[in-house]
DNA sequence: ATTTAATATCGCAATATTACGATATAGATT
DNA sequence: AATCTATATCGTAATATTGCGATATTAAAT
């Protein structure tokens, strides 16, 4: 039918997913990357750093906020997004958690 | 148009992007952490441990192994499939420096 | 009060994903 | 060789994502 089933997945197996799914796309990567790199939040300059159209790029926050991979409010006549460091620790975490494991098995 | 533009971001942002894209479903994180918990590679028995369909669960396997999430090859009647270590290094070395650098920033 | 500037939302077309049943494939068993 | 078992692939319908232009919103500037 197309639709995923989260109901049938614990609720950490689709927590993941979310913040995975919001990544899974190379321009949330590089807005995430960009915000690391002006080490600030964002201006409208994001949308001439981007081959985007502003709506589109717009559209891209919107689900990183919603996955819980930034915050901030609109400040103004600008914008304030930043990276929710909580939720990389999160995934970090995770991916820590799989590795340890990993490692101390054989297989293959 | 709906196609990605994956063109016009860096080699390192589309991989981080395919990965995590193939971890963006609740269904591929439980077959993973399944994969965890057996600690072996896996049977039949994952079609009995998922909700879905045998068809289903060997295309998300396909996907899987093809963002390099899983190894493994058929191994006579059965199939042999297990985590590869190496690209969640690749994903934790990733967030762990993304990690490391909000840190040291101060924003919103 | 109007205009300007920055961001969000709407509507739509193109494409991709998800899921399943049916079928194919291929090694093991009889 | 025929059958069984396990996995992969195909075809297809339902749904979701992507991207853009047009428009709405909202605060600042004039």
């Amino acid at each position: 039918m197309g639709a995923s089933k989260t109901d049938h997945f614990t609720e950490e197996q689709n927590q993941i997913a979310i913040v995975a799914k919001a990544l899974g796309h190379p321009a949330r990567i590089a807005i995430i990357e960009y915000l690391l790199k002006v080490n600030a939040c964002i201006c409208n300059d994001i949308v001439d750093e981007l081959p985007l159209a502003q709506s589109t790029i717009s559209q891209h926050l919107k689900e990183l906020k919603n996955a819980g991979l930034i915050k901030g409010e609109i400040e103004g006549n600008s914008i304030c997004y930043c990276i929710n460091e909580t939720t990389f620790n999160v995934l970090k975490e995770y991916f820590s958690r799989i590795i340890f494991t990993v490692t101390n098995q054989k297989c293959c």
